[in-house]
DNA sequence: CATGAATGAGATTTCATTCAT
DNA sequence: GATGAATGAAATCTCATTCAT
């Protein structure tokens, strides 16, 4: 097979990446306006400006189409975070850098937990969902504990349970965003932010 | 407006109340086992031994009947905390037992949350639902606030900003139970149950 | 349950029954005259003069219906047959009859053996398609049956294989009708039809 | 027109029979398979390991591609019979070699007869597959008669209705295969054949 | 009050056919 | 000649809502 083959196979290739990323990019846009369930496959067409039939020519059908979105936004997620985290050299800044991630999100792209959250409803109905979602919420898990482990291991951070303490930071942070997603009202984001960070650092940060 | 007149106001408002309670709790059922979108008029009349006509009669539409489900939620959840945060005398117990009532429900009544959870979607997409989900929530604050403030007064917890420290527990509480309904296997459930318990009270006890 | 409910209770049954024959009948002209695959429920509906909707509600699905037709058939030509030869004492005239109303079927009701050939190409499509129609021939084969056994009671016809000469005389008026509604100019049918009673009758009737 | 030209004549026409028969019988594959409604283009051009676009290119349409594969079914047939019986002398040998090939076909190609009756629900809607079935029919017959008339020359078979003859043959033959087909259980098959063939001989061949 | 038959809009999905490359 | 991405019409099916009885 020689390179115009191969070439044919890369362009092949490029386009199926490149309507499977549009396609994916529209859902995440319509899903996080209309919902997961009153979206419908011509929003997403019509978001990605192609055809109704080219959304099924690309995706086998709707489910398999979230069921993307779900991965792809666990890939950018743990992408995200390890890129902004690897900046860091001390734990202690990794933790700030996590929590920062993930309140920050809230401001700048509200529609990722209306999304996040639709999809956990999910879970009891759609095994390839619950899946999913158990890794997306275990890629947040581990992230964290590779970073209180850093912190033990460099003699920062105080010995801990990390299974456990990571599951309560992801609770705290997780709980506050929700409740502020609901009510922007209910109090002071950027100040509770300020207060949980603090609170977490102390929950971690080996006492001299 | 003689005796009779009032009398039959009051038998109807005898059946209406007895059918909107049929047909609310069949909607609980229906809506925990099927899920949010996925129930329909018809599951309930079934549920509820009624006709579907009967169902428009005495709900305007679908999302009428829901959102006298979430007030209805919040009424019940409100009266049962209360009951048996009643019984106790102690702040720390009153605490404890309102712990207790959220673990707990995860393992008794698990399609509790799968609702909740179903109504969180509905904040971006309906005004009233909005509504609806913040009162539940701010009555779970409030439940707190006054267990801590009682406590506070009587010197058995420290001073704290009542507000922040409700939206903690309620996060850390929260944010546990949508981890472990997500993921049964995520981690042994009672046993993080108490380690929180214990950490909460940390939180908020005087040290001597 | 007094007189009323019995009475809604038939009434119900009425509607349905209604409903279901008249689906039935329009799916019968309807698949006759645009085939199996090229009539859509719409046709349906509009051929009974109801909604799209309503085929839906008193029929699972465009397959149950289908299937609800050939079990109609099945029912209805065993009725007629049955009434037709009924009237006859002599199994001679009882097989002449037989033979008569399959031939007369042609002219009759040329859309019969359009939809029975349409259902044929099922059988290795649809499981219970393949059985409603082994169902039919077997019914055809053993009103045959009956018929012989009658002669040979009573001294008329010869002995014979009972099941082979059944399932031959089915093959040949068949096979007959086949060439027949596949090309009407391949042979003078009134003429082929006198013959292959005769020969038929020559078959199975005892020699002098 | 030079010899170029005509050896480019030459080519294109030989790619044009390749593909088209290449097409054709990934057709008869997939139609037998799938069934004469439920089969794609995609399916086609898989099977043949080309593109869909090569169907279009190839055939105007799926009509069209259909018919042909009718026609080559007929061709095929005829050939395959022709040089079967050509091998024998006797008009009796040639007759039953007729009916075990039909016979035989059944157990080694069920699919052929699968096709052939999904080609006869076409006659009342498409005039150009009305007249591909009238010329298979009207071919079988005629083979028939071709070997009547040879065994009536040589004295060997009674005078008869050829025509009336061949119908029935081809009658008894036909019907008793589809009822195999349609229910493999409703006998046994190679015992039937043979009682059949015995009373095909019979009825052709001039008692002594 | 109660029923459930009836409607019809709208959603997902399939696929023959076209056409730029 | 060959490819397969793209289109869009059309089909099935669902279901909230209405309304005659």
């Amino acid at each position: 097979m020689g390179v115009i083959a191969a070439m044919n196979e890369k362009t092949k290739s490029d386009i199926m990446n490149m309507r499977r990323g549009q396609l994916t990019r529209a859902a995440y846009k319509v899903v996080g306006q209309k919902g997961y369930y009153d979206f419908t496959i011509r929003d997403i067409a019509r978001e990605a400006g192609l055809s109704t039939g080219l959304v099924h020519y690309y995706f086998k059908n709707k489910e398999d189409l979230l069921l993307n979105l779900l991965k792809e936004i666990n890939t950018n997620m743990t992408a995200i975070l390890n890129k902004a985290i690897g900046k860091a050299e001390d734990p202690r800044e990794k933790l700030n850098i996590f929590m920062m991630q993930a309140f920050d999100l809230v401001k700048n792209e509200k529609d990722y937990f209306y999304i996040v959250i639709d999809f956990w409803t999910q879970v009891n109905k759609n095994e390839r969902m619950k899946r999913a979602n158990i890794k997306l919420f275990k890629s947040y898990r581990d992230e964290i504990i590779k970073i209180l482990n850093e912190g033990i291991d460099k003699g920062i951070f105080m010995k801990m349970d990390l299974d456990y303490t990571a599951a309560v930071i992801i609770s705290i942070i997780q709980g506050m965003i929700i409740q502020y997603v609901i009510d922007n009202n209910a109090f002071n984001y950027e100040d509770y932010v300020k207060k949980i960070m603090k609170h977490i650092n102390d929950l971690v940060i080996k006492k001299k």
